[in-house]
RNA sequence: GUGGGCGUAGCUCAGCUGGUUAGAGCUCUGGAUUGUGAUUCCAGAGGUCGUGGGUUCGAGUCCCAUCGUCCACCCCA
């Protein structure tokens, strides 16, 4: 039987790698830009972390959790969202107490789902963090990033969703409230809904089903139990988004789907992907890092799924810089062959920024130059035995850029670097 | 977890109501041009038709199962 990869879990091959390099360099350039220093994590965790953080009664672990037990009777899990970790770091190293943090993170996260466009068992997230930091220009911030991101990358058309879910408190309240109405209507609820009447009642209001639909409709709403300060929060939100024409609709069934929120949420949305719109997400959770055992810290942040972004950036026919060889070295006959190797090293040497290929594995100079123009290359470089004799090189354009000539072997660094503006 | 579409060459696909040696384009290799690509012409290579059963004189084609994949629900990034 053949091997195969796992189900949802998708190798990037080389063609579509530079994408994937592309989002990393400029994420990196921007999370620089705004004071992010950059943490990393292990993929496994202990069960305990996600079930604690994210919640024991939402799906992602509920169902979708790579869980096991280790040789040593440990329960483990594949992380699911890289939040949980980066706080379970933070309080280890000491570095959430009493201070601001402004942290980034990336790599895998796991979740078993059936996969379908946009979403799969293994993807990959952007995560940034601003620990301390409880007034909400630290909202403002997270969400320029993403905005700075969108802009730096050259995408556009995503709409910008707000909503806030107050402070802790207010939260309360309206939660208690919430479990009070559903309860009375409790028969009519579908399962699920009833499953998440206690657990994670705000849940409940995002239901489609018609029936709980119907019930929701009358159900306390947040804003009505919204106390001062938390207005004024989200009200400071808006006009910092507003004093950086960043443009955002509220939509106040927005309530995520995991547990640890307050205050501000939101999500990037687009409506080019299909079913999986939501490209970027995230909110301020403050008593999270607390409930983690941690100090009494705030926190603001957001996740990204970069394969929807690359799927989006596809979409948008957003440019990607090319990694493929700029020049292909042709080379036959031993004294030519011996020549060519020393050159391809020498040039290397001189042009670190050069994408060289020198021709291995044999072949007629007509399959030569079929790989050198296959492989996207600009220039070839044909040393036969008369250019090694006379220490020169015969350089080709293979995009149409005037005649192939003969250049001495002396000058041909100087010539690529001006043709390839190296 | 539920529902639907699709699995034929490395890739994209054709293959009529079951009927002889399963085709095309692209890619690859060689030649036309004893040292010049991308265009043209010629030739060649490349397939247990996803897998396992069943129906039939005969299955790529019909039936069942299974796996994979895609899409939607759900969930979320």
């Amino acid at each position: 039987m053949k091997i195969q990869s796992v189900r949802g879990m998708n190798d990037v091959l080389p063609a579509d790698a530079s994408a994937w390099q592309q989002v990393h360099a400029v994420a990196a350039q921007v999370f620089a830009a705004y004071g992010y220093g950059e943490l990393r994590l292990p993929v496994v965790e202990r069960t305990e972390l996600f079930k604690r953080a994210v919640g024991e009664v939402t799906d992602v672990v509920e169902k979708e959790m790579y869980s096991f037990e280790d040789r040593g009777g440990e329960r483990l899990s594949l992380r699911p969202e890289l939040t949980a970790g980066v706080i379970r770091a933070g309080i280890e190293h000491g570095i959430l107490f009493n201070q601001q943090q402004r942290i980034w993170c990336t790599g895998p996260v796991f979740r078993y789902e059936r996969p379908q466009a946009g979403r799969y068992r293994q993807f990959h997230q952007l995560d940034v963090e601003a620990f301390g930091i409880a007034t909400p220009d630290a909202d403002v911030e997270i969400i320029a990033i993403a905005a700075q991101l969108w802009k730096r990358l050259g995408m556009s058309g995503f709409q910008l969703q707000i909503n806030t879910l107050g402070t802790l408190p207010s939260r309360a309240a309206h939660r208690a409230a919430l479990i009070d109405y559903l309860l009375q209507h409790e028969a009519a609820l579908d399962e699920d809904a009833r499953h998440r009447l206690h657990s994670n009642p705000l849940r409940v209001l995002d239901s489609k089903v018609p029936a709980t639909q119907a019930i929701v409709e009358g159900a306390p709403s947040l804003l009505d139990y919204l106390d001062e300060a938390s207005i004024a929060h989200f009200d400071a939100v808006k006009a910092g988004l507003e004093a950086l024409g960043i443009a955002y609709v509220i939509n106040p069934r927005l309530v995520r789907g995991l547990d640890y929120y307050t205050h501000t949420v939101f999500e990037w949305v687009t409506d080019q992907l299909g079913a999986q719109g939501t490209v970027c997400a995230g909110g301020r959770y403050d008593g999270l890092v607390e409930q983690l055992g941690g100090p009494k810290t705030t926190g603001v942040g957001f996740g990204l799924g970069i394969e929807r972004l690359i799927l989006l950036m596809a979409v948008q026919q957003v440019p990607v810089v090319s990694n493929q060889p700029q020049v292909y070295i042709c080379r036959f006959g031993a004294e030519a062959e011996r020549a060519a190797l020393q050159l391809s090293e020498t040039l290397r040497d001189q042009l670190p920024d050069l994408r060289l290929v020198l021709n291995a594995g044999g072949g007629s100079l007509k399959s030569q130059l079929k790989r050198a123009d296959g492989c996207g290359a600009r220039l070839a470089l044909i040393i036969g035995d008369d250019e090694a004799a006379a220490g020169a090189v015969q350089v080709k354009s293979l995009r149409g850029e005037g005649e192939a000539f003969t250049c001495p072997r002396t000058e041909l660094a100087a010539e690529l670097s001006r043709r390839l503006a190296l």
